[in-house]
RNA sequence: GGGGUCGUAGUUCAACCUGGUUAGAGCACCGGCCUGUCACGCCGGAAGUUGCGGGUUCGAGCCCCGUCGACCCCGCCA
């Protein structure tokens, strides 16, 4: 093997090297024989490099029949191509390698997917075979941004004092918020540990333990449904600082945000970024991640719509809901399927339907024109500042569906019509979100963001009263419609956390059992702390150009949180479940 | 838990809507030709449990039911 040490690798070579003698080792990606002279693109990590066979090689024959993907060393002369050869295309398009002496390290098989720049293979191939996936050269790129993207942000970590530190993975389950991965416990028969959600508690004890500024690439597991956007486990960013305010945190984001797009993808962002607030995010785009790419901004119509006699109107705002437009002016008409199709979609956000005007000839058309009326629905148009043509869509529901239902149709038409910049970073602080949100099946409020959070300070005392007016030290970071990272101040004194607690519905008992340590921590010296974490995965596919996080995640589950490529989960020895305690229930 | 799209050769797709002789094509594979290609080209060949199970029918890749799997979405994701 130590003679098949390569002199380069298939990225390097260029005319400067004309003449020298080297060994190049890589994959067989193409073969194309002449009959005459062979050429082979030989691949491996940094590029190709064409590599010529001549009739007179002793190798000749083994050039000939090679199969794709082999493992093949070569040994040759560099040339310059020829004449009108050069490959403008490849970094390496200059040179070509005249081979002595050729030979197969490994054979490939016939390939169950073709490693092309754009694949063709189904997902489910691409998961299984999931090590031929990843030698294509998109997926190359991918991870390697990844690597890029973790290293500066540990440079920019380390400038700044921050501490990496390690927490465990095998931590006491806590049932509040997302589903726990659960591990047994040999030791302790009928015991548990939980995987973490977050290292979350661990972090504030961190703060408690003076280490003031702690940072770490951490993997998370929750064991919730899957989407394009999350994966069972996945790899956050985890920051938290002592003696700071909001801004403090903001400041530091937006410096890495800054250092991290300009080093990885050389992309200049502008900072500070714009901040909205909650609810202005939630009654402009319908959504506590805006887009801001793009207008399309949602409209409140019900104080227009207060005295109409139509219906729906009417009963939506007797019922304290909300009528709201969009209005699309980019859209030239709309017909009868369309709305369909579009009713059918809001319907998944529980919006009984949509209505639509247009205007035709200088005429309003609308399916409800008989019912509204022609006065309000021009006024409706008018309100919009709707030009000759384009397509206004009114959604009347309670607010939050209205809002959530009208947002969704705002990116879902963004999207459909083309009408969001392409290759731009928009980067927006969601702020002032409430603490508690209400959770109908549990007949109780829920934290918003998680229960460490710290209440404004000045609405600490509706803790108990008005759990529905506190509004959170909280912030969201999102990257053109994606929540990329959350986090909050914390609550630093025992007493004000208890009472967050009590105002979740938790007695003394409870609170004991489940989060005593921290409690009691918080008695001993905890100092002001608060941080943020970043959803790492979605942050690198977004800047990678991804739909699917799946593509920046070497070794994702699929949507049924299958691994394809080694069959996880499996079943297990009845020996090991023996060993755990522990008794499998029988599937129906 | 629910809704939608999809499942045909190693692979990507066609045939399905409108059931009817032998299920076609590109790439890969095998054989042959070809000395400047770079997704090389040309000629030929082999390759199929139409995901699986059931039903309807004289007859099912096609229609119906169930099931499994992939993907997207709702719920869920403090």
């Amino acid at each position: 093997m130590t003679e098949w040490k390569r002199s380069h690798k298939c990225g390097d070579l260029n005319k400067e090297d004309k003449g020298s003698n080297v060994v190049l080792v890589g994959w067989a990606a193409r073969v194309r024989d002449h009959g005459g002279v062979v050429f082979i693109s030989l691949r491996d990590r940094w590029g190709v490099t064409q590599v010529v066979v001549n009739p007179d090689n002793k190798d000749y024959n083994t050039a000939k029949s090679l199969h794709m993907e082999s493992v093949i060393g070569v040994k040759g002369r560099v040339a310059l191509r020829p004449e009108g050869q050069i490959n403008k295309n490849m970094k390496t398009g200059e040179i070509e390698v005249i081979a002595d002496e050729i030979v197969v390290l490994n054979p490939a098989d016939p390939l169950p997917l073709m490693i092309a720049e754009e694949s063709d293979a189904s997902e489910e191939l691409r998961l299984t075979y999931r090590y031929l996936d990843l030698r294509r050269p998109q997926m190359q790129k991918n991870i390697i941004l990844r690597h890029k993207a973790a290293q500066i942000v540990r440079r920019f970590f380390d400038d700044n004092e921050f501490l990496e530190i390690e927490t465990p993975y095998l931590m006491k389950s806590t049932p509040e918020g997302a589903r726990d991965y659960l591990v047994p416990s040999r030791n302790h028969p009928g015991k548990f540990y939980a995987l973490p959600q977050s290292p979350q508690t661990y972090k504030q004890i961190l703060m408690i333990a003076s280490f003031d500024r702690y940072f770490q690439i951490v993997r998370c597991f929750r064991d919730e449904d899957l989407r394009a956007d999350r994966q069972p486990e996945f790899t956050q960013i985890d920051v938290e600082m002592s003696f700071i305010d909001e801004n403090d945190i903001i400041d530091v984001v937006e410096r890495l945000m800054q250092r991290l797009f300009k080093e990885a993808i050389n992309k200049d962002l502008k900072i500070p970024f714009p901040r909205i607030d909650y609810n202005t995010a939630m009654e402009q785009y319908g959504s506590d991640a805006p887009d801001i790419r793009f207008d399309l901004k949602l409209d409140d119509l019900s104080d227009l719509v207060r005295g109409s006699d139509f219906g729906i109107f009417k009963s939506t705002i007797e019922a304290g809901g909300a009528v709201k437009g969009i209005y699309v002016p980019e859209m030239e008409g709309i017909s009868r399927k369309n709305t369909d199709e579009i009713t059918e979609f809001v319907s998944k956000y529980g919006a009984k339907g949509v209505i639509t005007i247009q205007k035709r000839e200088g005429e309003i058309v609308s399916p409800v024109k008989k019912y509204v009326g022609q006065e309000l629905l021009q006024q409706i148009w008018n309100s919009f500042e709707a030009k000759e043509s384009g397509v206004v869509f009114i959604i009347a529901a309670g607010k939050q569906v209205c809002n959530v239902s009208l947002g969704a149709l705002r990116k879902k038409i963004a999207k459909d019509l083309d009408l969001i910049p392409q290759n731009e970073f928009a980067l927006t602080w969601v702020v002032d979100f409430p603490l508690f949100e209400y959770d109908e099946d549990e007949g109780r409020f829920v934290a918003m963001h998680h229960p460490f959070t710290s209440p404004k300070l000045e609405d600490i005392d509706k803790l108990g009263s008005e759990p529905e007016k506190v509004m959170a030290r909280a912030y969201d970071l999102v990257l053109n419609g994606t929540e990329i990272a959350g986090g909050s101040i914390r609550n630093y004194r025992s007493d004000v956390q208890e009472k967050l607690f009590e105002a979740l519905g938790m007695d003394e008992e409870t609170i004991k059992y489940k989060f005593g340590f921290l409690v009691e921590a918080l008695k001993y010296g905890a100092p002001p702390h608060g941080g943020i974490a970043f959803g790492f995965d979605r942050l690198i596919a977004i800047m990678a150009g991804e739909d699917s996080i799946r593509n920046v995640i070497p070794f994702p589950k699929t949507t049924s949180a299958y691994s394809l490529m080694d069959g996880a989960p499996s079943e297990v020895d009845e020996n090991q479940l023996k060993e755990l305690g522990i008794m499998a229930a029988k599937q129906e």
